[in-house]
DNA sequence: AAGAAAAATGCAATCGATTGCAAAAGTTCT
DNA sequence: AGAACTTTTGCAATCGATTGCATTTTTCTT
């Protein structure tokens, strides 16, 4: 017993008189073994502690069952519910999941893509690093027409044949901004992470287009880009005192940022939302329980991980030719404290 | 060109008139082979876009070059600060994570252990469920010499030879507490997770011996369990409310759930630290720029996944046998808002 | 230049599971 | 009983990379 080496169907085989072939086939269940000797060859195998060698089995069918994740970050409250998402379905499907953060650098995407090209993965979910430009490191998967899933950080790229999840980012800025302007705010401030990204392009347009369309003039000033972590508060607020006419209101595309941003607000004792309103982005838990309370789109994580993980397992399950889709989920603005007020200014 | 198939050492020996074995050596870089062989072997490979099957490679040796994590949940504050460690050490040093939640429940980490351990993983980090009882589900690791690290969430067992990163439970517990008390806290709730989890288990003890040093009782009364989410806060007040004698301070073992309860308390006009003092634990954003600022303790999450990973990795390296160890990271407590009294109550 | 030593390369087996095709065993029917 | 099937099983090659050992080539020595 001591150190004993693994066993394989040569041994189960061996044992029972049989050959490896009827063993394998039986441990699969295929149909064309007696049922009489499927039994017998599942039992022993049981009794014998045989483990199928995955790499045996994959060399052979050049088949992972292995699928891979590639994020610009697993510490955010966004993507590590993403992230939870896929688990739960990948594993229900009896997948494995490779995990790889880019760490929003497009080149450890790319060698984070390698890894998982030569890890054979049968399939790719991945969201962009915010400097990715184009989807060109994905070629080597659509050429072996790997099936590639890509989730909230998306591109769009001429030939490129991938599912997409998302939310329609614009509709979404465009709903937190004119809900503002409803509440009375007339400069109001955009904070956006890198504009490249589409999420935070695509929430700009949408902020661009309800100024348009409630007449209200668009000012490059007040368009700020920073990294959205917890100093971007500080930052943010410094830059909006140092301007002419004071904004009365804020779009920032996420909660973090907007929280940050009420913080150092507060500490200046400027108001929110009589003085100035806010609006974030993503409904995480701290939007809930912050004082005051915040305003934000709600932003399904946890579901787009799981529409991503279940699209593609059945594209691999399926022969068909992928057919390029974006499969668009619902936002929802959760009106809180932060922007209604009692008695806009006129 | 069209739909080549993959490019093998036999394909790169052949173009070069070489034999597969000197390709082979040659790609890694074994000294055996002259200089100029080598040259034109790696440059063939390149040209030839060549790309190592590790199937074959992983079958060979009998290797994966895969690390295995299992914790309970993916999409939480301090799991995904670890994980985003593990994956960057892993990462650095070349080697593949796969991933996967047990969801608090010990038969999906049982059914996860078995998948990693078929996927031969070359070794495996796990945070335990909380009703994991005991490790008998390792042993299959263990008695393979596959070395396993747990963290956070432990548990220890005769036989087990496991390394262990964790942190000083039962002491940050005390020092939360002690606090408490310094700042004229006499009837303190506990409110932990389930109790049977070491992390909760410990930060109880370090209650306790803090009542004990201090000379207060220890009153059953008041140690509760929950589970820890955005409702306990509700749970939590409600239970406080129906006491006789209503809690004067609060430990609350995450920052979730202190926030909740502070929330909670605030919405009856009950201050905090004024009327109750309270303490959380894990230092999340949330405790920093929520009103009023929470006392907390410091638990480097990051930090434990990296050291868990680089550990780890060592073991493969080395071939000494594993020297069980735990490994106790420095925590800290951050004394904010929540707990501090200008006129502590006499 | 021959022989010894060192360096470079090749042969062939191996890691386990899978699978097309051939062979054997079992049934059915005349 | 023997032909004609049908059902079960086995043979042997295959998936690529790796590696101990043998063989060839090169370099060095005298």
């Amino acid at each position: 017993m001591i150190n004993r080496k693994e066993v394989t169907i040569y041994d189960i085989a061996k044992e029972l008189n049989l050959s490896a072939s009827t063993v394998s086939r039986g441990l699969r269940g295929h149909s064309v073994i007696k049922n009489d000797t499927r039994e017998r060859i599942t039992e022993a195998a049981n009794a014998m502690g045989y483990q199928r060698n995955a790499f045996a089995r994959n060399l052979r069918k050049n088949r992972s069952n292995t699928i891979g994740v590639i994020l610009p970050r697993l510490n955010s409250n966004f993507q590590s519910s993403v992230v939870a998402g896929i688990e739960k379905e990948v594993s229900r499907r009896e997948f494995n999941l490779i995990i790889s953060q880019s760490r929003e650098s497009v080149e450890k995407e790319k060698a984070n893509i390698s890894t998982m090209f030569s890890s054979r993965v049968d399939g790719l979910i991945i969201s962009l690093a915010s400097d990715t430009e184009n989807l060109a490191h994905l070629d080597r998967f659509l050429k072996r027409k790997i099936p590639v899933v890509l989730y909230d950080r998306v591109k769009s790229n001429p030939g490129c044949e991938c599912i997409k999840v998302v939310i329609d980012n614009e509709q979404a800025g465009y709903d937190a901004v004119s809900h503002l302007i409803e509440q009375g705010s007339k400069r109001i401030l955009f904070l956006g992470g890198n504009l490249m990204s589409n999420v935070y392009h695509d929430r700009h347009l949408g902020y661009k287009r309800a100024l348009a369309e409630h007449g209200l003039p668009f000012d490059q000033e007040l368009t700020l880009e920073d990294t959205l972590d917890e100093g971007s508060g500080k930052r943010t607020v410094e830059k909006m005192l140092s301007m002419n006419t004071r904004p009365d209101g804020i779009f920032a595309v996420n909660d973090t940022s907007a929280v940050a941003i009420i913080y150092s607000l507060k500490e200046l004792g400027i108001k929110v939302p009589e003085d100035v309103a806010v609006v974030g982005f993503n409904n995480v838990y701290i939007s809930r329980v912050f004082d005051p309370s915040l305003t934000t789109v709600d932003y399904p994580g946890e579901e787009m991980g799981k529409i991503a993980a279940s699209t593609l397992i059945e594209l691999l399950d399926s022969d068909k030719p992928v057919t390029p889709r974006t499969i668009v989920l619902n936002h929802k603005l959760i009106i809180r404290d932060s922007s209604v007020r009692k008695h806009p200014p006129v």
